[in-house]
DNA sequence: TGTACATCAGTGAACGCGCGTTCACTGATGTAC
DNA sequence: TGTACATCAGTGAACGCGCGTTCACTGATGTAC
Protein backbone atom coordinates (compact mmCIF):
# COMPACT_ATOMS: atom_id res chain seq x y z
CA UNK A 1 0.00 0.00 0.00
CA UNK A 2 2.39 2.60 1.09
CA UNK A 3 5.85 2.34 -0.73
CA UNK A 4 7.79 4.97 0.68
CA UNK A 5 10.57 3.49 2.69
CA UNK A 6 10.48 4.31 6.39
CA UNK A 7 13.74 6.24 6.28
CA UNK A 8 12.50 8.24 3.55
CA UNK A 9 9.19 9.09 5.60
CA UNK A 10 11.41 9.84 8.67
CA UNK A 11 13.51 12.31 6.50
CA UNK A 12 10.41 14.15 4.79
CA UNK A 13 8.85 14.11 8.51
CA UNK A 14 11.87 16.64 8.91
CA UNK A 15 12.30 14.78 12.56
CA UNK A 16 15.89 14.98 14.09
CA UNK A 17 16.86 11.26 13.55
CA UNK A 18 18.93 11.47 17.45
CA UNK A 19 16.54 12.22 19.17
CA UNK A 20 16.01 11.69 23.40
CA UNK A 21 13.60 8.95 22.55
CA UNK A 22 13.98 5.99 19.79
CA UNK A 23 11.01 6.23 17.32
CA UNK A 24 8.59 2.92 17.07
CA UNK A 25 10.89 1.67 14.20
CA UNK A 26 13.91 1.69 16.64
CA UNK A 27 11.70 0.29 19.23
CA UNK A 28 10.19 -2.57 16.97
CA UNK A 29 14.29 -3.04 16.07
CA UNK A 30 15.15 -3.82 19.53
CA UNK A 31 12.95 -6.07 20.52
CA UNK A 32 13.87 -7.83 16.84
CA UNK A 33 16.97 -8.28 18.28
CA UNK A 34 15.82 -9.18 21.76
CA UNK A 35 13.91 -12.23 20.22
CA UNK A 36 16.93 -13.58 18.01
CA UNK A 37 19.13 -12.86 20.71
CA UNK A 38 16.82 -15.17 22.85
CA UNK A 39 16.69 -17.83 20.48
CA UNK A 40 20.66 -17.93 20.57
CA UNK A 41 20.90 -17.97 23.90
CA UNK A 42 18.49 -20.83 24.46
CA UNK A 43 20.03 -22.58 21.76
CA UNK A 44 23.05 -23.06 23.41
CA UNK A 45 21.65 -25.87 25.20
CA UNK A 46 18.52 -26.33 23.14
CA UNK A 47 18.31 -27.96 19.25
CA UNK A 48 15.81 -25.65 17.57
CA UNK A 49 13.23 -28.31 17.31
CA UNK A 50 12.85 -28.47 21.17
CA UNK A 51 12.34 -24.52 21.02
CA UNK A 52 8.93 -23.46 21.54
CA UNK A 53 7.71 -19.82 20.94
CA UNK A 54 6.74 -18.93 24.51
CA UNK A 55 10.23 -19.87 25.34
CA UNK A 56 11.18 -17.32 23.27
CA UNK A 57 9.07 -14.60 23.92
CA UNK A 58 9.79 -15.51 27.84
CA UNK A 59 13.22 -15.34 27.73
CA UNK A 60 12.95 -11.79 25.12
CA UNK A 61 10.65 -10.19 27.65
CA UNK A 62 7.61 -9.95 25.67
CA UNK A 63 4.19 -11.57 25.56
CA UNK A 64 4.08 -14.85 23.09
CA UNK A 65 1.63 -13.54 20.59
CA UNK A 66 3.49 -10.23 19.98
CA UNK A 67 6.42 -13.10 18.63
CA UNK A 68 3.82 -12.43 15.31
CA UNK A 69 4.38 -8.95 14.90
CA UNK A 70 8.49 -9.67 13.85
CA UNK A 71 8.06 -13.10 12.62
CA UNK A 72 5.15 -15.11 10.76
CA UNK A 73 6.27 -18.12 12.66
CA UNK A 74 9.29 -20.22 14.38
CA UNK A 75 10.71 -21.95 11.33
CA UNK A 76 10.75 -17.79 9.84
CA UNK A 77 12.90 -17.07 12.70
CA UNK A 78 15.36 -20.85 12.08
CA UNK A 79 16.13 -19.13 8.82
CA UNK A 80 16.85 -15.67 9.98
CA UNK A 81 19.76 -17.22 12.52
CA UNK A 82 20.97 -19.11 10.07
CA UNK A 83 21.52 -16.13 8.05
CA UNK A 84 22.82 -14.13 10.68
CA UNK A 85 25.34 -16.98 11.66
CA UNK A 86 26.57 -17.74 8.29
CA UNK A 87 27.27 -13.50 8.01
CA UNK A 88 29.45 -14.23 10.90
CA UNK A 89 31.26 -17.28 9.55
CA UNK A 90 31.49 -15.62 5.97
CA UNK A 91 33.38 -12.34 8.08
CA UNK A 92 35.60 -14.55 9.60
CA UNK A 93 36.57 -15.90 6.01
CA UNK A 94 36.75 -12.64 4.45
CA UNK A 95 38.86 -11.45 7.29
CA UNK A 96 41.38 -14.15 6.91
CA UNK A 97 41.76 -14.35 3.59
CA UNK A 98 42.46 -10.69 3.59
CA UNK A 99 44.99 -11.26 6.26
CA UNK A 100 47.64 -12.41 4.07
CA UNK A 101 48.84 -15.15 6.30
CA UNK A 102 52.55 -16.34 6.41
CA UNK A 103 52.32 -18.73 3.59
CA UNK A 104 55.08 -21.26 5.58
CA UNK A 105 52.17 -20.99 8.73
CA UNK A 106 48.84 -21.34 6.57
CA UNK A 107 47.50 -24.45 8.82
CA UNK A 108 48.84 -23.08 11.99
CA UNK A 109 47.13 -19.25 11.07
CA UNK A 110 43.69 -21.05 10.22
CA UNK A 111 43.23 -23.29 13.22
CA UNK A 112 43.87 -19.95 15.31
CA UNK A 113 41.48 -18.31 13.17
CA UNK A 114 38.91 -21.15 13.49
CA UNK A 115 39.42 -21.19 17.27
CA UNK A 116 39.25 -17.33 18.19
CA UNK A 117 36.06 -17.64 15.68
CA UNK A 118 34.38 -20.16 17.21
CA UNK A 119 35.15 -18.41 20.93
CA UNK A 120 33.85 -14.72 19.55
CA UNK A 121 30.29 -16.18 18.29
CA UNK A 122 30.38 -19.70 20.08
CA UNK A 123 26.48 -19.05 19.63
CA UNK A 124 25.94 -19.03 15.89
CA UNK A 125 28.69 -22.18 15.80
CA UNK A 126 26.76 -24.24 17.88
CA UNK A 127 23.88 -23.71 16.53
CA UNK A 128 25.11 -24.10 12.99
CA UNK A 129 26.49 -27.15 14.12
CA UNK A 130 23.48 -28.66 15.89
CA UNK A 131 20.87 -27.68 12.84
CA UNK A 132 23.02 -29.28 9.91
CA UNK A 133 22.32 -32.58 10.72
CA UNK A 134 18.83 -31.68 12.77
CA UNK A 135 15.22 -32.46 12.23
CA UNK A 136 14.04 -29.61 10.77
CA UNK A 137 14.28 -29.97 7.12
CA UNK A 138 13.89 -26.66 6.10
CA UNK A 139 17.01 -25.22 8.18
CA UNK A 140 18.68 -28.28 7.27
CA UNK A 141 18.74 -27.56 3.75
CA UNK A 142 19.53 -24.10 4.17
CA UNK A 143 22.90 -24.54 5.87
CA UNK A 144 23.70 -27.15 3.88
CA UNK A 145 23.29 -24.78 1.16
CA UNK A 146 25.18 -22.17 2.62
CA UNK A 147 28.27 -24.63 3.57
CA UNK A 148 28.45 -25.81 -0.38
CA UNK A 149 28.60 -21.99 -0.97
CA UNK A 150 31.79 -22.03 1.09
CA UNK A 151 33.00 -24.72 -0.05
CA UNK A 152 33.07 -23.69 -3.41
CA UNK A 153 34.66 -20.41 -2.59
CA UNK A 154 37.53 -22.18 -0.97
CA UNK A 155 37.92 -24.17 -4.38
CA UNK A 156 38.50 -20.57 -6.20
CA UNK A 157 41.11 -19.65 -3.21
CA UNK A 158 42.91 -22.92 -3.60
CA UNK A 159 43.07 -22.48 -7.50
CA UNK A 160 45.18 -19.81 -6.95
CA UNK A 161 47.86 -21.51 -5.09
CA UNK A 162 50.88 -22.94 -7.01
CA UNK A 163 50.78 -26.72 -7.69
CA UNK A 164 46.99 -26.55 -7.31
CA UNK A 165 46.39 -24.41 -10.61
CA UNK A 166 46.89 -27.13 -12.62
CA UNK A 167 43.77 -29.41 -11.21
CA UNK A 168 40.04 -29.72 -12.21
CA UNK A 169 37.65 -27.76 -11.05
CA UNK A 170 36.21 -31.17 -9.58
CA UNK A 171 39.18 -32.22 -7.99
CA UNK A 172 39.72 -28.37 -6.56
CA UNK A 173 35.89 -28.59 -5.01
CA UNK A 174 36.61 -32.12 -3.67
CA UNK A 175 39.70 -30.68 -1.55
CA UNK A 176 37.77 -28.28 -0.71
CA UNK A 177 35.19 -30.14 0.94
CA UNK A 178 37.60 -31.98 2.40
CA UNK A 179 38.72 -29.37 4.25
CA UNK A 180 35.80 -27.64 4.93
CA UNK A 181 34.62 -31.10 6.67
CA UNK A 182 37.74 -31.14 8.69
CA UNK A 183 36.90 -27.47 9.73
CA UNK A 184 33.01 -28.54 10.63
CA UNK A 185 34.22 -31.12 13.34
CA UNK A 186 36.97 -29.40 14.46
CA UNK A 187 34.78 -26.51 15.57
CA UNK A 188 32.48 -28.43 16.58
CA UNK A 189 34.88 -29.98 19.12
CA UNK A 190 36.05 -26.89 20.17
CA UNK A 191 32.88 -26.20 21.12
CA UNK A 192 32.90 -29.00 23.45
CA UNK A 193 35.90 -28.31 25.02
CA UNK A 194 36.31 -27.27 28.39
CA UNK A 195 39.46 -26.11 29.66
CA UNK A 196 42.40 -24.67 27.71
CA UNK A 197 44.07 -28.04 27.91
CA UNK A 198 41.46 -29.73 25.87
CA UNK A 199 41.50 -26.95 23.31
CA UNK A 200 45.00 -27.38 22.77
CA UNK A 201 44.96 -30.97 22.59
CA UNK A 202 42.60 -30.01 20.09
CA UNK A 203 44.08 -27.18 18.15
CA UNK A 204 47.68 -29.75 18.03
CA UNK A 205 45.51 -32.67 16.58
CA UNK A 206 43.49 -29.76 14.24
CA UNK A 207 47.36 -28.82 12.74
CA UNK A 208 48.17 -32.12 12.31
CA UNK A 209 45.13 -33.86 10.22
CA UNK A 210 45.29 -30.61 8.13
CA UNK A 211 48.92 -31.01 7.48
CA UNK A 212 47.93 -34.92 6.56
CA UNK A 213 45.91 -33.75 4.05
CA UNK A 214 48.08 -31.04 2.64
CA UNK A 215 51.03 -33.41 1.93
CA UNK A 216 49.14 -35.49 0.15
CA UNK A 217 47.85 -32.73 -1.92
CA UNK A 218 51.83 -32.44 -3.03
CA UNK A 219 51.42 -35.70 -4.64
CA UNK A 220 48.17 -35.69 -6.06
CA UNK A 221 48.39 -36.55 -9.57
CA UNK A 222 45.26 -35.13 -11.48
CA UNK A 223 43.83 -36.63 -14.17
CA UNK A 224 41.42 -35.35 -16.19
CA UNK A 225 37.85 -37.22 -15.84
CA UNK A 226 38.18 -40.63 -13.61
CA UNK A 227 41.58 -39.14 -11.87
CA UNK A 228 43.68 -42.17 -10.80
CA UNK A 229 46.29 -41.48 -8.25
CA UNK A 230 49.58 -43.75 -8.72
CA UNK A 231 50.97 -43.67 -5.55
CA UNK A 232 49.02 -46.51 -3.40
CA UNK A 233 45.99 -47.59 -5.30
CA UNK A 234 46.44 -50.09 -8.56
CA UNK A 235 44.11 -48.79 -11.35
CA UNK A 236 40.45 -49.84 -11.73
CA UNK A 237 40.07 -53.25 -12.94
CA UNK B 1 14.13 -61.27 44.75
CA UNK B 2 13.99 -64.14 42.64
CA UNK B 3 17.28 -64.76 41.46
CA UNK B 4 17.08 -67.35 38.74
CA UNK B 5 16.64 -66.17 35.30
CA UNK B 6 13.58 -66.64 33.53
CA UNK B 7 14.95 -69.53 31.21
CA UNK B 8 15.55 -71.77 34.25
CA UNK B 9 12.41 -70.85 35.19
CA UNK B 10 11.21 -72.16 32.08
CA UNK B 11 13.22 -75.72 31.80
CA UNK B 12 11.98 -76.43 35.70
CA UNK B 13 8.08 -76.06 34.68
CA UNK B 14 9.28 -78.58 32.16
CA UNK B 15 6.39 -76.85 29.45
CA UNK B 16 7.98 -77.39 26.13
CA UNK B 17 10.75 -74.11 24.49
CA UNK B 18 8.29 -74.61 21.08
CA UNK B 19 4.68 -74.49 21.69
CA UNK B 20 1.91 -72.98 19.90
CA UNK B 21 1.63 -69.98 22.05
CA UNK B 22 4.54 -67.44 22.89
CA UNK B 23 5.19 -67.40 26.53
CA UNK B 24 4.51 -63.88 28.66
CA UNK B 25 8.16 -63.27 27.91
CA UNK B 26 8.44 -63.55 24.31
CA UNK B 27 5.69 -61.42 24.48
CA UNK B 28 6.99 -59.04 26.25
CA UNK B 29 9.90 -58.96 24.21
CA UNK B 30 7.65 -59.01 20.79
CA UNK B 31 6.54 -55.36 22.11
CA UNK B 32 10.04 -54.10 23.32
CA UNK B 33 10.91 -54.73 19.72
CA UNK B 34 7.64 -53.16 18.41
CA UNK B 35 8.47 -49.98 20.66
CA UNK B 36 12.18 -49.48 19.15
CA UNK B 37 10.84 -50.69 15.72
CA UNK B 38 8.12 -47.48 16.22
CA UNK B 39 10.91 -45.28 17.78
CA UNK B 40 13.68 -46.09 14.97
CA UNK B 41 10.78 -45.66 12.07
CA UNK B 42 9.89 -41.96 12.94
CA UNK B 43 13.07 -41.00 14.31
CA UNK B 44 13.43 -41.00 10.08
CA UNK B 45 12.01 -37.51 9.92
CA UNK B 46 12.68 -36.16 13.46
CA UNK B 47 15.43 -35.77 15.73
CA UNK B 48 15.14 -37.30 19.11
CA UNK B 49 14.26 -33.83 21.48
CA UNK B 50 11.23 -33.82 18.84
CA UNK B 51 9.97 -37.58 19.50
CA UNK B 52 7.04 -37.73 21.89
CA UNK B 53 6.43 -40.78 24.07
CA UNK B 54 3.08 -40.82 23.10
CA UNK B 55 4.14 -40.78 18.81
CA UNK B 56 6.27 -43.76 19.64
CA UNK B 57 3.33 -46.03 21.98
CA UNK B 58 0.98 -45.18 18.76
CA UNK B 59 3.31 -46.37 16.16
CA UNK B 60 4.07 -49.25 18.02
CA UNK B 61 0.01 -49.82 19.12
CA UNK B 62 0.08 -49.96 22.67
CA UNK B 63 -1.33 -47.49 25.18
CA UNK B 64 1.39 -44.87 26.20
CA UNK B 65 1.23 -46.22 30.23
CA UNK B 66 2.32 -49.28 28.80
CA UNK B 67 5.49 -47.80 27.67
CA UNK B 68 6.71 -47.90 31.27
CA UNK B 69 6.74 -51.50 31.51
CA UNK B 70 9.86 -51.47 29.34
CA UNK B 71 11.69 -48.06 29.78
CA UNK B 72 11.95 -46.07 32.22
CA UNK B 73 11.60 -43.21 30.52
CA UNK B 74 12.50 -41.79 26.60
CA UNK B 75 15.89 -40.94 27.44
CA UNK B 76 16.14 -44.63 28.52
CA UNK B 77 15.01 -45.61 24.78
CA UNK B 78 17.26 -43.30 23.01
CA UNK B 79 20.30 -45.17 25.20
CA UNK B 80 19.23 -48.42 23.79
CA UNK B 81 18.50 -47.22 20.12
CA UNK B 82 21.95 -46.48 20.44
CA UNK B 83 23.30 -48.98 21.62
CA UNK B 84 21.50 -51.46 19.03
CA UNK B 85 22.65 -48.77 16.15
CA UNK B 86 26.36 -49.10 17.51
CA UNK B 87 25.65 -52.98 17.39
CA UNK B 88 25.09 -52.73 13.77
CA UNK B 89 27.85 -50.51 13.09
CA UNK B 90 30.62 -52.58 14.89
CA UNK B 91 29.52 -55.73 13.42
CA UNK B 92 29.38 -53.87 9.57
CA UNK B 93 33.62 -53.11 10.87
CA UNK B 94 33.62 -56.09 12.18
CA UNK B 95 33.08 -58.11 8.52
CA UNK B 96 34.89 -55.44 6.88
CA UNK B 97 38.53 -56.36 8.68
CA UNK B 98 37.11 -60.38 8.02
CA UNK B 99 37.02 -59.87 4.62
CA UNK B 100 40.49 -59.40 3.91
CA UNK B 101 40.49 -56.45 1.32
CA UNK B 102 42.31 -56.32 -1.47
CA UNK B 103 45.19 -54.44 -0.72
CA UNK B 104 45.48 -52.64 -3.95
CA UNK B 105 41.81 -51.40 -3.58
CA UNK B 106 40.92 -50.98 0.05
CA UNK B 107 39.62 -47.43 -0.32
CA UNK B 108 37.47 -48.47 -3.15
CA UNK B 109 36.43 -51.68 -1.11
CA UNK B 110 35.85 -49.07 2.27
CA UNK B 111 33.21 -47.13 0.46
CA UNK B 112 31.67 -49.64 -1.30
CA UNK B 113 30.93 -51.70 2.12
CA UNK B 114 30.12 -48.14 3.96
CA UNK B 115 27.65 -47.11 1.31
CA UNK B 116 26.25 -50.87 1.43
CA UNK B 117 25.64 -50.70 5.24
CA UNK B 118 23.98 -47.24 5.33
CA UNK B 119 21.61 -48.50 2.64
CA UNK B 120 20.95 -51.67 4.83
CA UNK B 121 21.01 -49.63 8.24
CA UNK B 122 19.30 -46.83 7.39
CA UNK B 123 17.58 -45.66 10.24
CA UNK B 124 20.20 -46.95 12.74
CA UNK B 125 22.62 -44.63 10.78
CA UNK B 126 20.39 -41.97 10.60
CA UNK B 127 19.77 -42.11 13.84
CA UNK B 128 23.51 -41.34 14.90
CA UNK B 129 23.80 -38.72 12.53
CA UNK B 130 21.00 -36.75 13.85
CA UNK B 131 21.87 -37.48 17.63
CA UNK B 132 25.81 -37.18 17.19
CA UNK B 133 24.80 -32.78 17.42
CA UNK B 134 21.81 -33.13 19.01
CA UNK B 135 20.07 -30.81 22.07
CA UNK B 136 19.92 -33.99 24.25
CA UNK B 137 23.16 -33.95 25.62
CA UNK B 138 23.16 -37.76 26.91
CA UNK B 139 22.52 -39.24 23.86
CA UNK B 140 25.20 -37.05 22.20
CA UNK B 141 27.95 -37.76 24.77
CA UNK B 142 27.02 -41.59 24.58
CA UNK B 143 27.69 -41.43 20.88
CA UNK B 144 31.19 -39.75 20.76
CA UNK B 145 31.95 -41.89 23.14
CA UNK B 146 31.60 -45.00 20.74
CA UNK B 147 33.41 -42.89 18.26
CA UNK B 148 36.16 -42.64 20.23
CA UNK B 149 36.04 -46.14 20.92
CA UNK B 150 35.78 -46.65 17.10
CA UNK B 151 38.56 -44.65 15.89
CA UNK B 152 40.97 -46.57 18.72
CA UNK B 153 40.13 -49.55 17.14
CA UNK B 154 40.74 -48.45 13.72
CA UNK B 155 44.06 -47.16 15.39
CA UNK B 156 45.12 -50.71 16.51
CA UNK B 157 44.57 -51.39 12.92
CA UNK B 158 46.51 -49.18 10.84
CA UNK B 159 49.22 -50.00 13.27
CA UNK B 160 49.70 -53.28 11.45
CA UNK B 161 49.91 -51.43 7.78
CA UNK B 162 53.10 -51.66 6.26
CA UNK B 163 55.25 -47.51 6.52
CA UNK B 164 52.54 -46.75 9.93
CA UNK B 165 53.94 -49.34 12.28
CA UNK B 166 56.58 -46.42 13.24
CA UNK B 167 54.01 -43.88 13.82
CA UNK B 168 53.48 -42.91 16.99
CA UNK B 169 50.13 -43.99 19.15
CA UNK B 170 49.32 -40.84 19.05
CA UNK B 171 49.54 -39.83 15.41
CA UNK B 172 47.96 -43.18 14.54
CA UNK B 173 44.41 -42.08 16.59
CA UNK B 174 44.85 -38.52 14.57
CA UNK B 175 45.54 -40.29 10.95
CA UNK B 176 42.04 -42.62 12.47
CA UNK B 177 39.97 -39.94 13.80
CA UNK B 178 40.60 -37.92 10.07
CA UNK B 179 38.98 -41.24 8.21
CA UNK B 180 35.91 -41.77 10.93
CA UNK B 181 35.37 -38.06 10.21
CA UNK B 182 35.71 -38.01 6.47
CA UNK B 183 33.12 -41.60 6.94
CA UNK B 184 30.59 -39.95 8.92
CA UNK B 185 30.61 -37.04 6.60
CA UNK B 186 30.19 -39.13 3.87
CA UNK B 187 27.84 -41.21 5.83
CA UNK B 188 25.66 -38.40 6.22
CA UNK B 189 25.94 -37.75 2.63
CA UNK B 190 24.68 -41.05 1.74
CA UNK B 191 21.51 -40.96 3.63
CA UNK B 192 20.31 -37.35 1.89
CA UNK B 193 21.26 -39.30 -1.83
CA UNK B 194 18.30 -39.32 -3.07
CA UNK B 195 19.07 -41.61 -6.77
CA UNK B 196 21.76 -43.34 -7.77
CA UNK B 197 23.44 -40.91 -10.27
CA UNK B 198 23.84 -38.69 -6.81
CA UNK B 199 25.11 -41.76 -5.04
CA UNK B 200 27.56 -42.35 -7.84
CA UNK B 201 28.81 -39.00 -7.53
CA UNK B 202 29.07 -39.34 -3.67
CA UNK B 203 31.22 -42.25 -4.39
CA UNK B 204 33.45 -40.83 -6.03
CA UNK B 205 33.60 -37.81 -3.71
CA UNK B 206 34.13 -39.99 -1.35
CA UNK B 207 37.39 -42.13 -2.73
CA UNK B 208 39.29 -39.16 -4.08
CA UNK B 209 39.24 -37.29 -0.66
CA UNK B 210 40.21 -40.93 1.04
CA UNK B 211 43.08 -41.00 -1.25
CA UNK B 212 44.33 -37.54 -1.30
CA UNK B 213 44.76 -38.14 3.09
CA UNK B 214 46.32 -42.05 1.79
CA UNK B 215 48.58 -40.73 0.16
CA UNK B 216 49.63 -37.79 2.42
CA UNK B 217 50.28 -40.13 4.97
CA UNK B 218 52.63 -41.59 2.49
CA UNK B 219 54.96 -38.93 3.15
CA UNK B 220 54.17 -37.95 6.78
CA UNK B 221 57.25 -37.93 8.76
CA UNK B 222 56.60 -38.70 12.56
CA UNK B 223 59.08 -37.13 15.09
CA UNK B 224 58.37 -38.28 18.65
CA UNK B 225 56.64 -35.42 20.65
CA UNK B 226 55.60 -32.49 18.88
CA UNK B 227 55.71 -33.98 15.13
CA UNK B 228 57.04 -31.18 13.06
CA UNK B 229 56.20 -32.33 9.13
CA UNK B 230 58.97 -31.25 6.75
CA UNK B 231 57.47 -30.77 3.44
CA UNK B 232 55.32 -27.73 3.39
CA UNK B 233 55.42 -26.19 6.78
CA UNK B 234 58.40 -24.77 8.19
CA UNK B 235 59.32 -25.41 12.02
CA UNK B 236 57.58 -23.20 14.75
CA UNK B 237 58.89 -20.05 15.44
C1' DT C 1 2.65 25.23 17.16
C1' DG C 2 -1.93 22.73 17.90
C1' DT C 3 -5.44 19.43 16.90
C1' DA C 4 -7.71 15.39 15.13
C1' DC C 5 -7.00 11.09 13.31
C1' DA C 6 -4.22 6.82 11.81
C1' DT C 7 -0.93 3.44 12.75
C1' DC C 8 0.73 -0.39 15.03
C1' DA C 9 3.98 -2.76 18.77
C1' DG C 10 2.80 -4.92 22.54
C1' DT C 11 -1.04 -6.72 25.92
C1' DG C 12 -3.81 -10.13 28.32
C1' DA C 13 -7.29 -13.39 28.15
C1' DA C 14 -9.01 -17.28 26.04
C1' DC C 15 -9.21 -21.57 23.15
C1' DG C 16 -8.42 -26.30 22.16
C1' DC C 17 -4.67 -29.75 21.95
C1' DG C 18 -1.15 -33.17 22.80
C1' DC C 19 1.83 -34.02 26.20
C1' DG C 20 4.02 -37.15 30.38
C1' DT C 21 2.70 -39.50 34.25
C1' DT C 22 -0.44 -41.82 37.86
C1' DC C 23 -3.59 -45.19 39.04
C1' DA C 24 -6.68 -48.96 39.87
C1' DC C 25 -8.08 -52.45 36.77
C1' DT C 26 -8.24 -56.88 33.90
C1' DG C 27 -7.34 -61.14 32.30
C1' DA C 28 -3.98 -64.20 30.35
C1' DT C 29 0.18 -66.64 31.81
C1' DG C 30 2.87 -68.89 35.29
C1' DT C 31 3.63 -71.45 39.76
C1' DA C 32 2.82 -74.42 43.83
C1' DC C 33 0.94 -78.24 45.48
C1' DT D 1 -3.86 -83.74 35.59
C1' DG D 2 -6.58 -80.25 38.40
C1' DT D 3 -7.11 -76.38 41.44
C1' DA D 4 -6.10 -72.18 43.85
C1' DC D 5 -3.28 -68.34 43.93
C1' DA D 6 0.48 -65.03 42.18
C1' DT D 7 2.39 -62.38 38.61
C1' DC D 8 2.42 -58.81 35.46
C1' DA D 9 1.86 -56.82 30.39
C1' DG D 10 -1.29 -54.03 28.79
C1' DT D 11 -5.70 -50.98 29.58
C1' DG D 12 -8.41 -46.78 29.93
C1' DA D 13 -9.48 -42.85 32.40
C1' DA D 14 -7.90 -38.92 34.58
C1' DC D 15 -4.74 -35.07 35.97
C1' DG D 16 -2.41 -30.78 35.39
C1' DC D 17 0.69 -28.37 32.14
C1' DG D 18 2.80 -25.78 28.47
C1' DC D 19 1.99 -25.26 23.95
C1' DG D 20 0.67 -22.27 19.35
C1' DT D 21 -2.59 -19.23 17.79
C1' DT D 22 -6.67 -15.84 17.83
C1' DC D 23 -8.62 -11.74 19.21
C1' DA D 24 -10.17 -7.30 20.73
C1' DC D 25 -7.71 -3.96 23.28
C1' DT D 26 -4.53 0.03 24.62
C1' DG D 27 -1.76 3.75 24.39
C1' DA D 28 2.37 5.71 22.58
C1' DT D 29 4.15 7.25 18.14
C1' DG D 30 3.46 9.21 13.65
C1' DT D 31 0.94 12.03 10.06
C1' DA D 32 -2.04 15.56 7.89
C1' DC D 33 -3.54 19.87 7.91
Amino acid sequence: MNSRTPSSRRERSGRSRSRDTPSREERKEVTRRAIIAAALKLLDERSFSGLSLREVTREAGIVPAAFYRHFESMEALGLVLIDESFRTLREMLRSARAGKLDPNRVIESTVEILVAGVAEQREHWRFIGRERSSGVTVLRYAIRTEIRLITSELATDLARFPGLNTWSTEDLNILASLFVNSMIIIAEAIEDAHDAAALDEIKRTAVKQLRMITIGVNDWQPHEGEGAPEVIDTPEP
